[in-house]
Formats: structure tokens, sequence, C-alpha cells
RNA sequence: CCUGGGGUAGCCAAGUGGCCUAAGGCAGGGGUCUGUAAAACCCCCAUUCGCAGGUCCGAAUCCUGCCCCCAGGACCA
């Protein structure tokens, strides 16, 4: 494998949709250097699909050589009236509670959390007439119409009536991805609207254009990974795959739904807890439980999954892949609850390290002070 | 600024002077039952009705003022 082909495997790898994946070669042949972007909401504590689903992208990227940069979103949590609309509480979460989470996830799965930049919404925009003028030109060039479909990225639905402040939000967040010069932009499968416009409006602008190594102007490639599923039974269960567009939003892990999430420092008890009460049908498809094992298991531990059955139910089983493990459980040969088991506690020797951290004295203030917002 | 409609739990929503220490549904929590969960069944979940006064023996329900939301309209030298 040449060293492009194994840098644009690790940049791609477990995305559920690489948009403009085509241009990666290019790029990386120019010696083009590459940033990344993910941009966060500072909505409220850590969960497993920010702290490892996203994070653990963070890690192959730093491994392909790409420098990855965590966007603190504080305005747009702002706009989203989320942690109460206060606006200086939430800088001081951004910068400690969520920076030391984060970095304390990215080291728990391998990453660099020292090469890991963090760049706060205020102090991009501020006296920064150019990120004004980007964000001008983004509305420019599209439609009222385009953008209130697109609120959907900040967790609205379509047609919601929302005062017009939150439609700033989706061309900020199509500005922020060219004031901070990304050539790849991640988000989950729920950011796609924002990042295809992204797309759409790069060749037109004037002020901040991205362009590559010899001054071409080009569009920043969209990698999204996938959303992992909360642990609740689905809104509408059987799936009915026609409207798997619009349940996927409502299948995901919220914080409305307190057990339907673990959260990065979740103490093993309350994960077992967790697990324990999850929604876990004999289907394969839309199972909470598997979708966390293929996802969170699978993409992080080289040993797999390993199960403890006592003797009667079989015995200790190893499973080294994730197809290995789906195929025997959908045959029936592997138990709902020796599954959960399994998955629980290698989720709970995955997040060891953070846990770690979190019972040091600065974090666990920062932490409390979330808590005391919630 | 005007006209009309509206503000009841996380959400939807009944109730228009006493039986309201506020119905019902969804969501959520606890439990029973299953070697998981789900389903089913049982239980919990607003001392309070946008805010402040007032009338009345008695107000979510009537009156006054204020705040906010929605749909129009007016203004636009």
């Amino acid at each position: 494998m040449t060293d492009t082909a194994r840098r644009v495997e690790l940049i791609t790898r477990y995305c559920e949709e690489v948009i403009g994946a085509d241009e990666l070669p290019a790029l990386l042949e120019q010696g083009m250097p590459l940033r990344h972007y993910i941009g966060l909401e500072i909505s409220g504590r850590l969960h497993l699909g920010t702290g490892l689903m996203v994070m653990q992208k963070v890690r192959d990227l730093q491994m392909a050589g790409v420098q990855c940069t965590i966007f603190l979103a504080d305005w747009h949590t702002w706009l989203n009236d989320k942690l109460g609309g206060d606006r200086q509480a939430i800088k001081q979460i951004a910068g400690g509670y969520f920076k030391e989470g984060l970095k304390a996830s990215l080291a728990a799965l391998g990453g660099d959390p020292d090469n890991l930049e963090f760049v706060l919404g205020s102090d991009l925009y501020h006296d920064n007439d150019q990120y004004w003028e980007t964000l001008v030109e983004v509305c420019k060039n599209t439609s009222l119409n385009r953008i209130e479909r697109s609120i959907s990225i900040m967790g609205r639905s379509e047609g919601e009536s929302v005062d017009f402040a939150k439609l700033l939000y989706p061309p900020m967040q199509v500005a922020d991805v060219f004031m901070l010069r990304v050539n790849i932009a991640q988000g989950g499968m729920d950011q796609r609207k924002a990042h295809v416009i992204v797309r759409d409006v790069a060749k037109s602008l004037k002020i901040c254009p991205l362009t590559d190594a010899k001054g071409n102007v080009i569009k920043p490639v969209a990698i999204h990974h996938h959303l992992l599923l909360g642990l609740s039974k689905p809104p509408e269960w059987p799936v009915d795959p026609e409207k798997l567009r619009e349940l996927r939003t409502q299948m995901k892990m919220s914080k409305s739904k307190p057990d339907s999430a673990v959260f990065i420092h979740d103490s093993p008890d309350e994960i077992r807890r967790k697990i324990r009460k999850a929604f876990c049908p004999p289907e394969t498809d839309f199972n909470p439980v598997l979708d966390w094992a293929e996802h969170l298991i699978f993409h992080n531990n080289e040993q797999g999954l390993h199960v403890e059955r006592t003797p009667e139910n079989g015995g200790n089983v190893d499973f080294a892949t994730f197809e290995e493990l789906r195929d025997t459980y959908a045959a029936g040969k592997l138990h709902p609850g020796d599954l959960k088991n399994a998955v629980a506690q290698s989720l709970i020797d995955m997040l060891e390290p953070v846990r770690k951290r979190f019972e040091q004295d600065d974090l666990k203030a920062m932490w409390s002070d979330l808590e005391k917002l919630l």
C-alpha cells in the first residue's frame, strides 16, 4: 500500500459518508498540509457520541498526519438556547470541562491531545472583518428556503418555527469552515446539510476562498461519522426503512432521555445499569447494543470483544470481528444479556483513563461547574 | 403602534367562579414478569395554571396593569 493510500484509508475509514473522497489523493500528493475541524456545541455532558465517535476519527486523522481542530462553538450554543443561553457560562464550560474532557477522551483512544487545537468561536469572530464578510458572502450564495431546510443540523425539525437568530446558525457554521481554512470538515451524519452548502458555495467565495497548494480554489472534503443509536427503543418499532431518514435523528442518543446515553465519566455501575436497561431485540438491525459494539468496540479495540459466560450458558467466547459477533447473535447463539455484559465491560475498560482524569481536582471542579448549570 | 388569537408539567392538551390539593396522552422514573431489553400489568410524575394587584365566602377561570409568543395590519419623508 502506498503512503497516500494508507493515509486516505485512515482519513475515511469507518465513516458513514465521505463527500469528495476523490479529491483527497490529489491533495495528499501535492503535499498540501491537511487541516481538519469539527464544530461542537457546548450543550451539556459529553456523551459517547462526542467523546468516542468524534474523537476516534480525530485519532485516525492524527495518525494520517492531519492537523486537527476542535471548534468550540460558543456562539452557536447561545443561538441555539443551550445552557440557558448564558454566554459567560458557555465560554467557561467550553474552555474547561469540554476542552479537558475531549482531551482525556482522545488520550484514552490513543490519540495525541497535546497536538489537538481548540478554537473558541468568540475568539475567531472578534475583530474579524473577514469572517463577517464571508458570512454575508455565504448568505448571498444560498437561499432563505435552503437555510430554513437546514436547521435540522441544530437539532430542530424542519418547518419548526424559530426566532430569526437561529437562521444565522447554518450560514455561520458554513463560514466557520472557510475562516478556519479547513480542507477536511468532520461532522455526524446530521451535519451533512451544512457541509453540502459548504461545498456548494466554495467556488463562489471571493473574500476567503479555500485553495490548494497550487492556488486553485477547492471545496473542503466532508467526512461524516455514524450517529450512535440511543439505548431506548426507537419511537417506531419495527423501523420502517422508508421513514429511516426522519427517524434517524430521533433514534440518536439524546440528553433529554437520560438513560439513552452513556457519558464519558459515568461510573462502571452507571454504565452497567444503562446498558442492562437498553433495548436489545433478537434482530440485528437497529439494535443499539450491537451498534455500540460495532462502532465503539471493534473500531478501537484490537482484541475484539470478550464475552464472559457461565459454563452452563456456553462458557467464555471471543469475537475477533463484528461480523462474527453479529452472525452468532443473529443465529441465537449469544444471549442478549451476555452481549450486554460484555459490551458494558469493554466500555468500562475503554473509559477507565477518562474516569481517572476526572478524579483529578481541576477537572472535577470543571465538571461540577457544569452540573450546577444543568 | 393597532386588530385578532394565545400563554396550564419536558412536550401536546382538557378545564371558562366552588366536586381543581388541575383530566387525559406522550416522554421520563420505579416495580412485577421474562437469563437482556421490548411488550403487558401496577405505581410515581404541576400545592399550581405568564407576572403583579383587585373583586368574591371562594379564581386557572371575572376585573385592572404589565410581560411574552403567533397571524395580520399600520408606519416606511
